[in-house]
DNA sequence: CGACGCTTTGACACAACTCAACAACCGTGG
DNA sequence: CCACGGTTGTTGAGTTGTGTCAAAGCGTCG
């Protein structure tokens, strides 16, 4: 498999120049990716078996389920993405994951995955980044749901997922596919769907953006950021 | 330097058994600890020296501010955690660390840090495995804030906290010292320090717990984890 | 004693949630 | 082809939670 063709690898690769064997490493430390139905669950929360996956290809979502019914939305895994990597550490998962499109994913194997860190240790250290890169998008999630309202929150968020997207070339500056619905939406940004509508009825009227049959567009970027108190991220940060 | 004096090889210890090389490169990984006072800011956004700590004493807290001064408190490191770990591996560190009291820290070399991953592989795991808790803890103070209201959101900041200072030492299963003020917990929590004044009078007068003079008292455990939809975490996560 | 940091309280404003209903869309099957 | 049900989006009215502003109480320290 060549760079390129393994999304993980494709990422790592970013962080540290990998050799011919680290790739070779990599390629074997992933099953055969395999298809994922809308609404599948591929972690389960509380669930002990050690397994992680890469997410190829669609769209996925992290979260955890309240005593009372509702969820909190993580994140949205996009492909190169890690799911799960933590079950492989901490012997149990602390949430769940499912796919929120049809979706393909390679399964990561944990025995192997320790292996790494004895045979493969600039792989391990590849890693190691790859997990502090999602722990920062936790904390801006984090920061995003405690101290924004709920207008200046959905701003942030969409132009964060684009920021991601267009690191994978899955956006262009000013547009994405996005297939969120308003109820993980909200569940996403710690809202209720009904305001989300009409959070995105104001980002429309105000001539910012649009979220219409799955496509985002961002009709005023510099606005845009000026709400949602966005600021472009660094991403010369390879060692 | 012995388990037990350094509070990191203590943690690390109790995840895998530590040789003795590795306690000895965990030692020299380490600085002669350091004072700081209270205030006195450890890592600065956006700042690019590669520097980590270890707390090894006193409170802390990591935080973000916003643009318009508003801050967001990520988490509270406590003994044994460490403090901007992820300024290592990213280039610039996307939040900011400060002593909430006087404090003592060990300064970890970042070259050293990523020798580590050649040289200490069963170690390089077991900062893996450190670095992930604290990623479970960030994921944990977000589902708080997303999905729960100012009553129970405090009640399970709370017992969160307790349970992480219960497994060092500091807390008994019903009181613990925490010099957190109402500002403080208000940027914790996403709430205004108004309201945390009016949250903590209820959870008193229910007689759920207090908060006086530095000092958490739990009168009713059940009662308050049944509030804060608290789950007694599994610890039993060594590989 | 006054100054300061932190806590407490009340009155009011506003953001976000809930409930209820309806509209648009889309695939399915008659 | 149209009727249908299910899913998702839209809107309004009323309620509740939380923030804001203003002021006072308290303890500590100089």
């Amino acid at each position: 498999m060549q760079v390129g063709a393994d999304r993980l690898a494709a990422k790592l690769n970013s962080f540290v120049q990998l050799t011919e064997q680290e790739l070779d490493c990599l390629t074997r430390l992933q099953s055969r990716p395999s298809s994922v139905k809308v609404g599948h669950a591929l972690v389960q929360e509380g669930q002990t078996g050690h397994k992680a996956f890469i997410l190829q290809a669609g769209w996925a979502c992290s979260f955890k389920i309240m005593r009372d019914g509702s969820r909190q939305i993580i994140g949205f895994p996009i492909p190169g993405d890690c799911i799960g990597l933590r079950s492989v550490l901490l012997r149990t998962s602390d949430h769940s994951f499912a796919a929120l499109t049809e979706a393909t994913v390679s399964g990561v194997d944990a025995s192997r995955m320790m292996a790494i860190f004895t045979e493969f240790p600039r792989l391990a250290a590849a890693i190691l980044w790859a997990a502090s890169r999602e722990e920062a998008m936790v904390v801006e999630h984090l920061v995003n749901i405690g101290r924004r309202n709920a207008l200046e929150r959905t701003a942030n968020f969409f132009l964060e997922l684009g920021e991601r997207l267009r690191l994978v070339g899955m956006a262009s500056d000013t547009a994405y596919a996005c297939p969120l619905n308003q109820y993980v939406l909200a569940d996403a940004l710690g809202l209720s769907a009904i305001h989300v509508n009409r959070v995105l009825r104001q980002l429309r009227e105000r001539g910012l953006m649009t979220l219409k049959g799955g496509q985002v567009v961002i009709h005023d970027v510099a606005a845009l950021e000026r709400l949602g108190g966005f600021e472009q991220q660094d991403h010369m940060d390879r060692v």
